[in-house]
DNA sequence: TTGTATGCGTTATCAT
DNA sequence: ATGATAACGCATACAA
């Protein structure tokens, strides 16, 4: 391990000369600091960002929160893209990235202890369980947190939009002709809620009835919950002639009983999808879907807790809201 | 923040008293660190990592670094999944994760730099690119290291059993009467190399002939290239009996080319798939795959990991290979 | 422009 | 059994 220490002893210099040199001061004469950062790095020094975060009381390191309740939020797509995004802006920014979790060691800390303990800068909290105590208790404590899809009243939230996407997709497929549109939502959650209600908003604009049977509940990425829904749906006596579905993956679901039922897709029944995921635009016949920007969220998420880290003052606390996109694909006929 | 010496204070004692209650020392008296512990509970006490780290040069904390030619590393299921459960297999023993990459900050960093600033105690590679000198240089560190699927000679590594995994989908499609087996592999990494090799020698066993033609090259996760790798064997005038494809994903670019075709699964051609994540449980019919064990490569890989970190002298750099699992589905004919 | 000295919070050594 | 103290590597206030 070569330290500052080395460095200045090398440099013939102080140590605190060093520091300065490296951190790019500017009250160090210019050949001085020039010499030191060269010899400094032929040395190989590596500052100690143990040591420099116990000193300046910031660690550099940015927590993510991933709470599922079926724990598998790494493996939906969507969160994963939104968790490389964040990742690849916040190093940009000279952050890294650490898991936060209860549990850790043999005895558990709340994620709050655990963000405390690893002197997170802040934390991204990207979560279906809000209403879970630890997750409120972290918002409300004085570490930095921005959430995903959802708002507190004193946390930067940064929101796909729930609203215009349902809004664009009923547009869309009320244009192509259809008014028998059922909707499979996933289970109750903020994000739900919002896009069942601009559902509900936007059928009634077009002056769409929506029979109470054509709303069914599944969950996410779960594409059996989806399939017995879409079998409810398929036995009606009013069928409906195009079918929404929670997500891209849960709509697999709805294919097997629709393709099982003799149907196919587009020309019996149309379908439409959500999130926009790899898997959407290599089915044949291609999903028609709202790509969620991921992309955008993870960066944004990025950029607004680092700033509000790095000036607190002035941060406002609000939220953000990124646009999605309607990819329309191959599943919604003109009728 | 309340610190040892509050808790110090707090309880009339010293803080190196404190120090040693709450790390569990025996050299301290029973109903002393009793109410210490208890004093600094509710006190809310919580130990500054970074001062531990600076302290113990320990910092438990591991890195993972996961390097992918199309930066998609964390969509790949079968990576996701394995990141999961090496992350909390390290949290169960204390360590928590954080990324590793190039380019931290404005100015870049190789990963052994990274990883040392950082102060990580270890390193999971996951990684393609195994070839990169910045991977080596990191392997050739002084840094623990394990290797995900890749065996370098100083390095213990996690291997999913490549060699077995084809001859088991090989027997299993023999056993269905079929000799005609074309096989659509990925690019050429050392995984590829060792499938091959054991799909050869498996035919060869049986008495298979391969004509070259049925061996062809495409992408892994690119259902495209697999699609057209699939057109060209539905071309050929000895038309094959069944397909292995590189992975599940890939598998549905396949599928609609034998779709488009008019063709029908199995009917009209046997399919089989590789790694077994989800969209293969939920395809009709049910793609007959491998399911790799990502959740045990994970757990091996966080358990080897610490090992050697934990105990450095009498630990035995070699391998480990983790039995995957062929799940029959419905998508090879008897025939 | 450069150097000295202090302390961040902890663990560990050595006294007592 | 308990306490005083040094040291980990660094940044910075202040002195020179």
């Amino acid at each position: 391990m070569v330290t500052l220490k080395d460095v200045a002893k090398k440099c013939n210099v102080s140590l605190a000369t060093v520091s300065k040199a490296l951190n790019g001061h500017t009250d160090i004469g210019e050949q001085t600091a020039d010499s030191i950062r060269q010899i400094a790095k032929e040395m190989g020094y590596l500052p100690n960002a143990m040591a420099r975060a116990l000193k300046t009381n910031r660690s550099n390191n940015i927590g993510v929160l991933f709470v599922d309740k079926t724990s598998s939020g790494l493996t939906h797509e969507y969160f994963s893209e939104i968790l490389n995004s964040l990742k690849v802006h916040a190093e940009f920014r000279g952050y890294d990235i650490t898991f936060i979790s209860s549990n850790i060691g043999s005895f558990s800390m709340d994620y709050y202890e655990h963000a405390k303990y690893r002197r997170c800068d802040g934390v991204v909290i990207a979560s279906v369980d809000f209403d879970n105590p630890d997750v409120i208790k972290l918002v409300n404590s004085e570490i930095p947190t921005v959430t995903l899809d959802y708002i507190f009243n004193n946390c930067f939230a940064v929101m796909s939009d729930n609203i215009t996407s349902m809004q664009e997709i009923v547009s869309h497929v009320y244009s192509l002709g259809h008014n028998k549109i059922a909707y499979i939502h996933g289970e109750d959650t903020s994000v739900t809620q919002k896009r069942i209600a601009s559902f509900y908003k936007t059928c009634k604009s077009f002056g769409i009835n929506v029979p109470d049977e054509y709303v069914k509940s599944a969950m996410y990425h779960d594409p059996r919950s989806s399939g017995l829904a879409t079998r409810e749906l398929l036995a009606l006596e009013d069928r409906p002639t195009c079918i929404l579905y929670p997500d891209d993956f849960s709509f697999i679901g709805g294919m097997n009983e629709i393709e099982k039922q003799g149907l196919s897709i587009p020309e019996d029944i149309s379908v439409v999808g959500y999130d926009g995921i790899l898997l959407s635009q290599v089915l044949r016949p291609k999903l028609t879907t709202f790509r969620q920007d991921a992309e955008e969220i993870g960066k944004q998420a990025a950029l607004a807790l680092i700033d509000k880290i790095e000036n607190p003052k002035q941060f406002i606390t609000n939220h953000v809201v990124v646009k999605g996109k309607l990819i329309p694909g191959d599943t919604v006929k003109r009728i």
